[in-house]
DNA sequence: GATAAGTTTGTGAGCGATCACTAACTTTCC
DNA sequence: GGAAAGTTAGTGATCGCTCACAAACTTATC
């Protein structure tokens, strides 16, 4: 079963996520790696120099995905309060899609070992924030949006809704469904932020 | 520069949040917290049978701190808006009083190692969701708080803030205050839930 | 109240497992 | 036939933990 280098290396890639996902980021050794695709330990370092490239790879293919989800959420609409529910749309399909990255975020991988990593994903959630930023800073110039709470603030606040479901999810068993539990907390969100209240 | 045991058990739990703190939780190994404190290896052993049960004190340790945190808040006032904000407030003391928490509740050694902290952390956590959500409702009994929303999804939009403040402060560097960042997003939060808006 | 006996606390050496990674050799494919 | 892709075998480091033993403190006995 050989394969070209370039397919190979994406399944590795592949399998650093799905491994990261069913035995937590902390677990993914080069040996279970190797094992989950049917190669040897070593046939790695055929691919990647360290293991920390190859989680930065990783790393940036999840980033580069999220930035695209962004890009087309930001398609969808007009309406800032319709872009807007569009990015958290995206973000969390995304983390669906990558079950992986609520726990990524915290592994030992990304805080300890590999700075790299903490760096990429740090400023990939910076942009996301400055996205929902900008996006209820023109709600609230549309007069959609209450204007007596700073549009950082309220950022901060979608993110953390965002973050937060992600994490219960990640943290629990699981038993909810993360898309629409976060869509659902949003809307809730967005009532308290629309203007004229009630 | 022998100690008793009972001395001696709670330098080593200790050592452990401090180092947990300073170099990341997964980085604890037993080797480090007797160099930290000035014994052998092996002696941790003469007072923890395994690093697991070990790490379980330690848990226990923290979420006893966070329950009598949280007992002493709710003592400060009758009115709802007025304990909400205490147990906030206590909640990111004890954050900042233990700045390991966070990086903790997504350590490797909680949620692959060790089954049982995961457990008493996820009990620990819901429990406070739980006491925001009484104190949410008799809010809005009171009618200081809009009705609109139901009482926990207003509690799960608070621990989200608290969370979210909480891994912003921890995965960067620790660049702001927590527990003034963290009350200011509260009553940035408390104005979008309170009644009669604007 | 000294001393013997027993318990508690700690040490030094080392075991077995696991990890990322390397070197040298072999197979596959264009 | 030569480069690309993979194997077998092995290295050094680190981990949690054990074991036999020593020193320190406590208790009981005469």
């Amino acid at each position: 079963m050989r394969k070209p280098a370039e397919l190979r290396k994406a399944e590795i890639v592949a399998t650093v996520l799905d491994l990261a996902d069913r035995i937590g980021p902390d677990r993914v050794t080069t040996g279970a790696v190797a094992a989950a695709i049917g190669v040897t330990q070593p046939a790695l370092f055929r691919h990647f120099p360290t293991k920390a490239a190859l989680w930065q790879t990783v790393a940036v293919q999840v980033a580069d995905g999220l930035a695209v989800a962004w890009e087309d959420a930001l398609r969808t609409g007009e309406a800032p309060l319709v872009r807007l529910r569009a990015l958290i749309d995206a973000q969390l399909a995304q983390i669906a899609a990558t079950p992986a990255l609520p726990m990524l975020l915290f592994s030992r991988e990304l805080n300890v070992t590999n700075a790299e990593l903490r760096v990429t994903f740090h400023g990939t959630l910076s942009a996301f924030r400055g996205l929902l930023a900008a996006e209820i800073l023109a709600g609230q110039q549309d007069g959609a949006f209450r204007d007596d709470i700073a549009a950082d603030d309220a950022a901060v606040l979608l993110t953390s809704l965002v973050q937060g479901v992600a994490i219960r999810w990640a943290l629990g068993a699981r038993d909810f469904a993360l898309h629409d539990e976060g869509l659902r907390l949003f809307d809730v969100q967005c009532r308290l932020l629309a203007a004229g209240g009630e």
